[in-house]
DNA sequence: TTATTTACATACATTCTTGTTTGTATATAA
DNA sequence: TTATATACAAACAAGAATGTATGTAAATAA
């Protein structure tokens, strides 16, 4: 085995990756070394290191791949005017989110490695900001809905906006981590969605 | 150095656990080595060994010295009959730790490193059922005590205690793992007692 | 008082990882 | 067509980290 096209290097540094996110989820990303990865995409360690630094840099190359088109497709749900009410608006943004969860192996298995298969130390610590920086990024759009929907007299009660989008955020983000624990499906991942209809519900008129 | 008496044992062992906790959060589990463990807590690997058997179990001697009490606690502000409305004992339970979170080093500490400084895979595997199980417990009493609320006639809107249960657990969830995640504080920590009671608030009539 | 544990320290052997270096066949550019 | 850069494989060197085995002085039991 020798040279290969451009094409060819590139499903082998799509390999990589994807041999990564298998590996970093049976082991953790600490107890994966860079021979287990290249042993599972069937190539050499020289081939990693051709194609990436190190571990870490493999590690950003998953994250990447799933998290920059959600946030897109967040932002577009939450934003987009839309036929909806801004409250369905909020429900569909979390729900799709839930279902893409439930239909998309990469994704899940990332979520999953980014939640309990990783250490945020040393060149992970960063990430950690990413993701507080994300967070307040989505509570933001999700504060924006809830004032069109305050403007709109569909909120029970008088809470504001701002409070709202924060207890729905969290409301979320403990969800997320209970999906992801829940392996077998049994406490959360079947009632996930109707979970997220109900805490809408709550704040509906 | 040598042989101590059975007094100061038990101060080593401490020493080796506090030392753990330290280097644990500094290092994430991971990659901390017996040999650092032993140097903070001014001992060899010798004495690591002797009182425990590996890394694994100083693990679970951390997080069972925080953990365990802090059940009971829950339980005690939860279950126990109480001169406040079962809406304010939720909101007590939750808010008292979160002060705990706020004074107690060893808390939070403990918290961080269980959240974001350890891989769940293998020997830490089991871990993750004990704090789904935990988490069911938790709901259970959150459950008992809406539904003593709404036999008092407390609740807004006509929700059932186990849906209201479950989505005040996912919120305090998540909660903690922003808190945790928001080292600086500027984010949720200076507001975290107030979103507690704010989502409170969302449920009284 | 002596024997035996206890509570460690020290030394040893082995295995794992990592990063780098070197080699090489072949696309690709000139 | 030749030169060069590409995309790897294979070999090398060095340091960690682990578990165990051995040593030892003092506490404790007998």
């Amino acid at each position: 085995m020798v040279r290969k096209t451009k094409e060819d290097a590139e499903l082998t540094r799509q390999g990589i990756i994807d041999a990564a996110r298998a590996v970093f989820l049976a082991r953790g990303v600490s107890r994966s070394t860079l021979e287990h990865i290249a042993t599972k995409a069937d190539v050499t360690r020289g081939a990693v290191y051709w194609h990436f630094k190190n571990k870490t840099e493999i590690f950003h190359a998953i994250r990447d791949q799933v998290f920059l088109p959600l946030m897109d497709r967040m932002d577009d749900t939450l934003t987009v005017e839309n036929k909806d009410d801004p409250l369905t608006q909020i429900e569909n943004s979390l729900c799709d989110t839930i279902t893409e969860l439930n239909e998309n192996t990469q994704m899940q298995q990332t979520y999953e490695i980014m939640m309990i298969k990783c250490e945020y130390v040393d060149e992970f610590a960063t990430v950690l900001q990413q993701i507080l920086s994300n967070c307040s990024n989505i509570t933001e759009k999700i504060q924006l809905a809830y004032e069109r929907a305050k403007a709109q007299d569909l909120l029970a009660g008088s809470h504001s906006p701002r409070v709202l989008a924060l207890d729905t955020h969290l409301f979320f983000s403990g969800l997320l981590h209970m999906w992801v624990k829940d392996f077998d499906g049994s406490k959360f991942r079947f009632q996930a969605t109707d979970l997220i209809k109900s805490h809408i519900n709550l704040r509906r008129k």
